[in-house]
Parts: structure tokens; C-alpha cells; sequence
DNA sequence: ACAGAACACTAGCACGTGCTAGTATTTTAG
DNA sequence: CTAAAATACTAGCACGTGCTAGTGTTCTGT
């Protein structure tokens, strides 16, 4: 049952006997269109005839087969998602991902990079399942080669922002969150604050713009350690290490991202220092390590699944209009207070 | 140039352009066929040709569309992985499947869960997709969904031991890997012990027999912290909630993984405990946290590409017979000595 | 010089599905 | 009561590729 004729000159039954649209459609004595239609939820069928068809799909296991939809649709409905498993925030986004792209009618594949897997590796492979756009997470490809992909398909940069010649990108308001940030501090009496500043990150300069601002605003000196570093724990424990041997160290520290902040404030407490009593130090991205009860970090919010929504709607609409100028969005952020920042001690 | 008739009746060419074998062939001179070969790396033609081939290919940008190879091949080579995002111990093993599978021929389709999307709807998706066997990474899918899919199509579970009557499963040597850390904890003069068991996890059962056996053949009490969670560095800020409650702390303690190690070295240290100085703790996964400057970690080590290789090996295997009697499959583990364990002071 | 083999290539079907265009049968409208 | 329209289906091509079976042309060995 669910045989199928091998052509295979050996004999060896090469094809898994998945049952097809066919095999359904023979148990289900009907049209193999009309089992298509069933699963489209088109019209035109009789309600005894869909329960036939639907009773003969579950009896054999019936799956459609992804790869001849695709092929044959005139659009694959098929998002491609670009990201590194190192990095621990883009897995947030993919959760949501998957729930705005099914809202929309998307598959979802997904390309990791690793080891020896580069950027490139992982794109040609979605380009290869003729995906109609891809969302580039984190992504870390030169100018030069992102200008190039615009032109061959759709795609949106989440995470890092682009300038506007070459392709939408979306990440969260990064001034505005480390506004709000130093905005936080002063109003706890902090005058004396320093900002993290990893230089080899994609959006440091974003970030250290609005700390510049808002210190500028409130008339605080700008203290700003530069490290060399990505938004790693160990860059977060370098900053602790500079921060120690100053004679005198800030009452609080705005770091660059949550995982910089765990490092910092992991590295202070082994060296003695305790936070929040000693200094304050607040995170950015809200990720799930900024809850955990030894950390409390008071952090900036960033709503993955407005980014995913918002990265999904733009990348949907320059599907259907390639000609749209490419521009910056910038997800709204708001500060998560937790324990991690306390009024300045006298 | 590209185009291709286009039959959609409203006249919109919402195929993409993209250009196939065809179109190689034409601007190459050659047939679609050679073109094939050429790509394939068969042999049947002459070097200038598969020259004027490459050479078009590049012109066109062209891609081999994935959905029809694996369409037309008789044997599609796509292996599906399915993984939780939540979960950090996934991640490596990734990376390492796509070098391994590389190595034999196969491609990778990820499958992630999320939350709206479960892990039936997972290996559903990758079904579709004609996978010819699936890695589940850390599956929570209970024992009887388990057997039925055994059923449909080969799999084995990584991280998850499996009983050998329901299908292949890979981890690594946990009761070997706790005697690992006892034996050190041991031989650094620790007699107090403890060993926080986080019960809902799949395989603390495993981890606590090493546990148990370690102790008892090295005459040791038998210290066993039971906790609720699973896990996350959150169960350990709370084992080390139970641990500071106690009269007498134990010297060493002994952690289902490192995530839980970070969160009870986290919690411990804001009580003012000095690990390792005070009490000595070891990990297990080895995973990035392990090495962290301010933890430093001695953790058992897994190695994540043999453990991909050893599971993807064993699927391959299942492939061609699927008549194999389901085994449990052991990576070897080792012990890697950091700074989180001293010999205990006097 | 001639058969056979090796080479360089081409023809055409098939994979499982979606789409448009059909064909009966039943229902509705005037 | 007849024509038109709606319903419930079926027929057949097409998507881009892989595979087997060809067809000519050039090389070999005697």
C-alpha cells in the first residue's frame, strides 16, 4: 500500500513512499485536484467529499511536500533568516519571527552561520530555496557586499542599521534607550556616570550618541570607557578591570548591552565591589539574563516581536515594490527598572 | 533579459526572474543538460565548455533552485534539526551539524521551536521538506508521540537518552562525566559534597547515578540538593538560596550544567560567599559561560563536534537500514580544570 | 582500414504540486 | 419551462531539476 513504481535500474526502492496528493486522492476516490483544493481551502467541493479527502490524508500520513509547492507556486511565500547562534539575541527575534510571519501567511527557513559557514555561505543557501526576501540578523557582511545582495533580492538588516543607500534596516532606538538610561541615573542623584563603549560593535556609535546627549542635557561630565571588545560578558569584565584601578570610580555605569552588564558586574562582586549598593549599573536589550534574581538589571527594552513585526511588514513591502527607498526604522524602547540601579548612597 | 513568459492573466510577472539551468545553457551555448553535469561535477564534457558554463552561470547569478533537486533526486540529502532557541546547549551542536553533515553529503534545514509553534509543528514543517531522517535536539516530546514518529520517519535524539525500545539516542556520558567532578572534588580533600539535582530535567537521573556512585566508592556522604526547575541559571540562584539556609555549608558543590553553576556562583557571591574560596563549584557542558574570566569554571567537557558526528553518523546509518535496533550512544566526556575548584582549606 | 571503445554532448520523461480551463450536474431566474 | 448561473468536480500543462537513454564524433588497437 502507497507503493509506487521505482525506476531505479538496481531494484533498491530509493523514494521514501510518502503518500502524495495522488495516493490520497485514489483512497479518497476523487480527483487528485480536488484533494489540492481541500488543502488550499479553496471552494468548490462538497463537504463529504473534503471529509473523505481528510480521513484519507490522516490514514496515510499525508504531508504536502514543501519542495514541489515552492516550485510550483508563482511566489514561495518563503522568508529567509540569517543568524548566529553564538550571539544570544537574535534567538529572541526568531521566536517572533515565526508568530508575525505565520500571521502573514510565511514559511519561515532559517540559515545559521558557524565555524566554517560564513554569511555569504548562509545567504546563497536561502537564495537557493528562492526565498522572495531575507531578514540579515546581526549581520556582520561589508557595505560593499550588502549593496550587491540589495540588488539581487529583497532584504532587511535587523539589528544593525544601515546607512539608507544601501538596504531598510531596523534596530531598536539605541540613542533614545541610552537617553532614557542617564535620564534614570540622574534622577537617582548620579552625577558621576560612565558609558561602556565596545568600539568594535556595529551600533556603538548610536548608543554612545544618545549617553553624549543626555549627559550633555543634564550637565554631567561624560565619562566614557572604550574597549576594544564586542557585547560580550569578557568585554564587560574588561571594563570592570579599567574601572578598578581608577582612583575614583563612577557611582553608576550605563554598559552597552545585558551580557556586557553581567560581565561588569560579575567581575565588580568578585573583586569585592557590590552592586547596586557600591554603584549602579544598567544593561541594554532586555534579554532573558536581565532577570535572573542575582542580576536585576535595570535595562532597556526592546519588544522582539515589534522589531520581527515591524523588519517582516518592510521586508513584505519592498517584496512587492523592489523600488522603495531603503530607510532606517527604529523600534520604540522603554527602560525596565529593576534592582540593579539605586539612588546615589551620600 | 531573464524573462520568461509570464501566464498570470492580470499580466503581472510575479515569478522572480531568477535565472535557471536553461537560461545558463542558452547564454553558454551548450544544453540545459550539460549544464547539469557541470554542476553535479559529473564528467561527459569538454573543459571549454563547462568554462562557458561557469563563466554564464556567473554572469546570471545563478543558483540552483533547492526545491526542485530535492524534488527530482531520488534521495533528497536533507538532514532537519530541530532545536529550541531558549536553550544555549543547542547552539553548538548546530554549528557542529553543519560541518559534519558537510563532511557526508547532506543538507541542513534548522526547525526551531518558539512559542506559538511546538515541536510536532517542527518536525512537521521538516517532513514537508522530504528530510530523510531528523535530529531532535533536546526534545521534550513524550515517550509514546516519540515511538509513533519512529515509525514515519528515522530520527535520534541528542541530549536526550532515549529508552533503546523507541529509537536512537546520543548524549554524553553524564554519570561518567559527575564521577569526573567527584573524583576531583575528591582528591582536592573535599568530603561535603553536594550535587544540586534539577528533577524535571531529562537526563538528571543519569547525572545523579554518576553522582551517587562517585560518592559511595570514594565513602562519601550523599549530598543531594533536589530542585524543582530545570536547567537555568535560575535554579541555581536557587539551590544557593537552600545552601545559604543551612547550618553547614558543604565545601564543593557539584552543578547539573553550567548555566546553573553561573547562577549559584551569581547568587552565592552577592551573599557574600567567595567562590572559590569558600566553597568550590563545578559545571557541566563546558559551554561558553565555563570560560568566562570571572567564573572560570571547571566543567566537564563535551565535545560538541563528536557528538555530532557520532549522532549524524548513526542516522546516516539508520537511513539505508532502517531494521537497526534502536542504541543508546555515549559521547566521551573529560574534565576541564579551571579556577572554580580549589583544594579545600583548612 | 575497420571495429570497438571512449568522449562530448542532447532528448525526453519524471518528481509532486498549483493553476487555468474545462465538463457535467444541480440550482436559480424570468 | 427554458436559459443562465452556480456547484462540484476533473484534465492537463507547468515549475526547475536529475536521471536514463540515446546520438554523433573522435580516439584506440590490430
Amino acid at each position: 500500500m502507497g507503493e509506487r513504481p521505482v525506476r531505479n535500474p538496481l531494484g533498491i526502492a530509493l523514494k521514501s513512499n510518502r503518500a502524495t496528493m495522488a495516493d490520497v486522492a485514489k483512497l479518497a476516490g476523487v480527483s487528485r485536484q480536488l484533494v489540492g483544493f481541500v488543502f488550499q481551502g479553496k471552494s468548490g467541493y462538497s463537504p463529504e467529499a473534503a471529509a473523505r479527502v481528510h480521513k484519507a490524508a490522516k490514514q496515510l500520513g499525508y504531508r504536502p511536500n514543501l519542495a514541489a509547492q515552492s516550485l510550483r507556486r508563482d511566489t514561495t511565500k518563503i522568508i529567509g533568516v540569517v543568524f548566529d547562534p553564538r550571539e544570544s539575541s537574535p534567538l529572541e527575534i526568531i521566536q517572533s519571527l515565526y508568530k508575525v510571519s505565520a500571521k502573514n501567511g510565511y514559511e519561515v527557513i532559517l540559515s545559521a552561520i558557524a565555524d566554517d559557514r560564513d554569511e555569504d555561505e548562509a545567504i546563497h543557501e536561502l537564495i537557493g530555496y528562492r526565498c522572495e526576501g531575507l531578514i540579515l540578523i546581526a549581520s556582520r557582511l561589508p557595505t560593499e557586499k550588502l549593496t550587491l545582495l540589495a540588488s539581487e533580492i529583497p532584504f532587511i538588516s535587523v539589528g544593525r542599521q544601515l546607512d539608507s543607500s544601501i538596504a531598510d534596516s531596523v534596530c531598536s532606538d539605541g540613542a533614545k534607550g541610552l537617553e532614557l538610561v542617564v535620564d534614570c541615573l540622574a534622577s537617582k542623584g548620579h552625577t558621576d556616570i560612565a558609558y561602556i563603549n565596545a568600539t568594535s560593535m556595529l551600533h556603538s556609535e548610536v548608543r554612545l550618541s544618545g549617553f553624549l546627549n543626555a549627559t550633555l542635557r543634564h550637565g554631567l561630565p561624560q565619562q566614557v570607557i572604550e574597549i576594544e571588545g564586542d557585547y560580550t560578558e569578557e568585554s564587560g569584565a574588561i571594563a570592570a578591570d579599567i574601572l578598578l584601578k581608577k582612583d575614583l570610580m563612577p557611582t553608576a555605569v550605563a554598559c552597552s548591552n545585558d551580557q556586557q552588564a553581567l560581565g561588569l558586574i560579575s567581575a565588580l562582586r568578585v573583586a569585592g565591589i557590590s552592586v547596586p549598593s557600591q554603584i549602579s549599573v544598567a544593561g541594554y536589550d532586555d534579554s532573558r539574563v536581565a532577570g535572573f534574581s542575582f542580576l536585576s538589571l535595570t535595562t532597556v527594552h526592546q519588544d522582539a516581536e515589534e522589531l520581527a513585526e515591524m523588519a517582516l511588514n518592510r521586508l513584505i513591502e519592498r517584496i512587492s515594490d523592489q523600488s522603495l527607498v531603503p530607510s532606517v526604522l527604529l523600534s520604540p524602547v522603554s527602560l525596565v527598572m529593576r534592582k540593579s540601579v539605586v539612588a546615589k548612597s551620600l
